[in-house]
DNA sequence: TTTTGTTGTGAGAGTTTCGTGATATTTAGC
DNA sequence: GCTAAATATCACGAAACTCTCACAACAAAA
């Protein structure tokens, strides 16, 4: 249990949401826990602020007079710099296609919600946020490397905007590669890093991993063009799009 | 342009080892690229040393006489501050292997090892060092002579911007010549840096790799002009610009 | 329980690279 | 020039490495 709430402490939350009641719920609770909450009930004023100052979090429903959550979501992710953003939906069948067009949001709530669950929604993304500020290497939620699109939260890899289904271990190691495109590991790295360190088992069953990945990911498996075979090294995923 | 041996200028190591001849051959190859090492051969040394003095790097072998390399790296991780330290040994153990990275040794490297292989792992230990240090900034693992860039990360060797293939023995070679430009290495040296201390073979093999280097970045591999033949002696890679 | 899906391993085919011998060419010293 | 030694070139079989597919062990879901 996170006993302080700290981690709200000051942080500056735009609601854009035309649910009166709902937008009050969130506001009341947010400021209690020591956020400052400012909240719009359109979708104009929503795209005007969102732009207009830094904040630290945006919580945007989807339906809105005017522009959408959505379109506010597109216009933040493609002008501001990296905002977390969590989005609010009526139905599920929303979700899907909010899933589809991978905007890139932190994360999503289908209406009705609970307080609770909204709050440790943020709280896991303001958590990300600080682990992705303190460590090295490139961690977006979303990683895209051409129309490759890798989502780590929602544990989902779009390629050309279709849903392509992998196994947890073919996700595991797709992730490892993509987080530092470009980059050979050897297998005895690769099973280290997506096994585990203490792990005995054979090189040779990253092989078959990496055919498996490939058989699903690649446009003609036999000539592969995103996990890349280095002779006699390893394994790298080629990033020229 | 970055003298590449720059690395391991000034580095005080501290080397651990039974076996004189390998204690030999890596302080010989350390010196040689500008480090100050020293040498103790048995575990009470080694341990009385390595927390009596600050060291930018240990490697210890693991079966010693005396207290082994495992105890003497837990030693310094509970009583010392961060030290980086490459473990040596000689079986493949697997369980001495996950012990070592349990008690914080920064890599590991299994006899018979390459010298080119020891020292690619200790220079990617100092870059990680490094980053860590300066936080963000991520130092590169290029190697740039004139318009031969040498990327070792992702193991791709680039000339005049155009991306060169070559075999993962033709990669060792040319980064060993690289590591150390102009400066001329006979056939058994290699022999002993590229292809392992432990390898027997003929020396006009390396011959056969160098000319097969050369046909790949040698614009005139009639008139060599990166890998240059020192009559008598052996090969050097000539580094006007 | 059965069913379904995932994962690690085995074995053989397929591919690339490596080391070597044979031979040609170059160099240094005469 | 001539010779002997050193180096360059090239082709080929062996070795090393990778791919593919199938199967059994195992775990998760129905």
């Amino acid at each position: 249990m996170m006993g302080s709430k700290l981690f709200m402490e000051n942080k500056k939350i735009l609601i854009v949401e035309d649910q009166d009641d709902i937008a009050g719920l969130l506001k009341l609770h947010f400021t209690d826990l020591g956020a400052e909450v400012t909240h719009v009930p359109d979708g104009h004023e929503g795209l005007r602020l969102s732009s207009a100052m830094e904040w630290d979090l945006l919580i945007l429903d989807i339906q809105l007079p005017g522009p959408s959550g959505l379109e506010i979501c597109r216009n933040v992710r493609r002008n501001a710099g990296y905002v977390p953003i969590l989005l609010l939906t009526s139905r599920s069948s929303e979700l899907d296609r909010v899933l589809g067009l991978d905007l890139g949001a932190d994360d999503y709530v289908t209406k009705p919600f609970s307080v609770m669950e909204l709050i440790s929604r943020v709280k896991a993304i303001f958590r990300r946020v600080s682990a992705m500020q303190k460590s090295v290497p490139q961690t977006a939620s979303v990683i895209r490397i051409g129309s490759l699109c890798i989502d780590e939260e929602l544990h989902q890899v779009t390629l050309a905007n279709k849903v392509i289904d992998l196994t947890a271990r073919e996700f595991d190691l797709l992730l490892h590669f993509a987080n530092q495109p470009g980059r050979v590991f050897r297998r005895s790295e690769l099973l280290d890093s997506v096994w585990g360190y203490g792990h005995d088992g054979y090189e040779h069953t990253v092989n078959s991993h990496i055919n498996r990945l490939r058989s699903k990911i690649e446009e003609d498996p036999n000539n592969p063009n995103i996990i890349v075979t280095v002779w006699g090294v390893g394994y790298k995923l080629d990033y020229k799009g």
